[in-house]
DNA sequence: GTTATTTTTTGACAATTGTCAAAAAGAAGC
DNA sequence: GCTTCTTTTTGACAATTGTCAAAAAATAAC
């Protein structure tokens, strides 16, 4: 028995730990900066404010980050995980989004308006998120022109995201939206049970499982 | 015969057109302005640059603004009037939204990402509109922060506005969506025949139809 | 490996909505 | 007024999708 080696090693594991949150925190917070880099380049000063102003949330697996009826006074960074937006239509639970991360989440009407959520947003895997309030939010493009350009450009994509989705559930099919589904986003066939996947392409689970039969 | 009386006539007759066309002018643009500040307050120096980058178009009943497959590189504000953004849908033309005066107006997708429109735009009614260049914008939002802050909350609003009707098109039936409409948008109904709003709402006419004769 | 639990598929039938064709109603032109 | 053109409604039928119930398959728990 060698007690100091094991004292030694005791010491080293906390150490351990202890930078090994630091790095992953450092790491973390560096693929939210890289993140909106793909918006808008940062200068350096922006980039110790964001290091103050975004806060790392632990969320595990089928917990909820936004509850419906609560007003969503956050934006989220979704570093690692996958979450999904979900209404309750009739007492019957349907997913109308999922964001797979490297993804900014939150629930835009309620985060717009400041109004009670009308949808809850929940984990359907274990996540690694990065939050800011809206009050921050504001005072960062308040301060700095570029903060607000990089969420005008972030708007913009998000906008098209949506229209894209929009068109298909007017206009097409349901074997011609889980088509779509295959070629443009097959990755969240693999990360997601078919009966949120039905809801999410606007039909019932059963009429999914026909469909993917078929071919 | 008074021939001087006569030459006054007219010099007040062009002198009153003359009048009628800046003050029709300012009283328009003015309208664009105070449309602007809903979103945000503007300071006196960006006024005068607007008044230099918006140009006025009169568009008649039934012609293109956006043409399918050019692309669009211009904002319209619609002063007055209203217009019908359309798709091509395997030979079928379907309408997937409408624009009211007063509102922001343009094929987004395509405005946003400089690529070719996949939707058309086209007056059903006579229109007067004001319209700014893509570049001209980008240089009024690089120019002031201002600027950037009033399209980064118009985008809000467009993004709020569209969820909606993604929600109504992917989870509630043709009858709820019709009831939807009387209560929230009834002038379309006064503005528009039913074949068009028909597709507006994602159901053929004769369904609509049929929707309206059960109450 | 066996047992529970969850997820996915299948069958039978009903409800909703679409399509095609024709009639009716309304608006515009003369 | 009458005629022409457009818009809206109606009818008959087909296609699509939903609902409920049960079986099969996959996954997790022990």
């Amino acid at each position: 028995m060698q007690p100091s080696s094991s004292r030694d090693m005791r010491i080293l594991m906390v150490l351990n730990s202890f930078f090994s949150i630091l790095t992953a925190r450092n790491a973390a917070i560096e693929q939210l900066l890289q993140h909106i880099t793909l918006y808008h380049s940062l200068s350096t000063g922006i980039i110790d404010e964001l290091h103050d102003c975004f806060q790392q949330v632990i969320l595990p697996r089928n917990k909820h980050l936004v509850t419906e009826g609560k007003t969503c006074r956050h934006l989220y960074f979704l570093e690692k995980g996958a979450l999904r937006g979900s209404y309750n239509l009739e007492g019957k639970e349907v997913t109308h989004w999922f964001a797979f991360a490297p993804d900014f989440v939150t629930s835009f009407h309620s985060f717009i308006t400041q109004e009670p959520a009308v949808e809850s947003i929940q984990s359907i895997e274990g996540c690694i998120l990065w939050t800011i309030s809206k009050d921050k939010l504001t005072a960062l493009m308040n301060r700095y022109h570029e903060i607000e350009r990089i969420v005008r450009i972030a708007y913009e994509g998000y906008y098209i995201r949506l229209e894209d989705r929009f068109v298909n559930a007017q206009f097409k099919t349901a074997a011609e939206r889980y088509q779509q589904l295959l070629t443009q986003t097959p990755h969240i066939l693999e990360r997601v049970p078919l009966g949120h996947v039905a809801s999410y392409l606007g039909i019932s689970q059963e009429t999914l499982s026909r469909i993917r039969s078929k071919r």
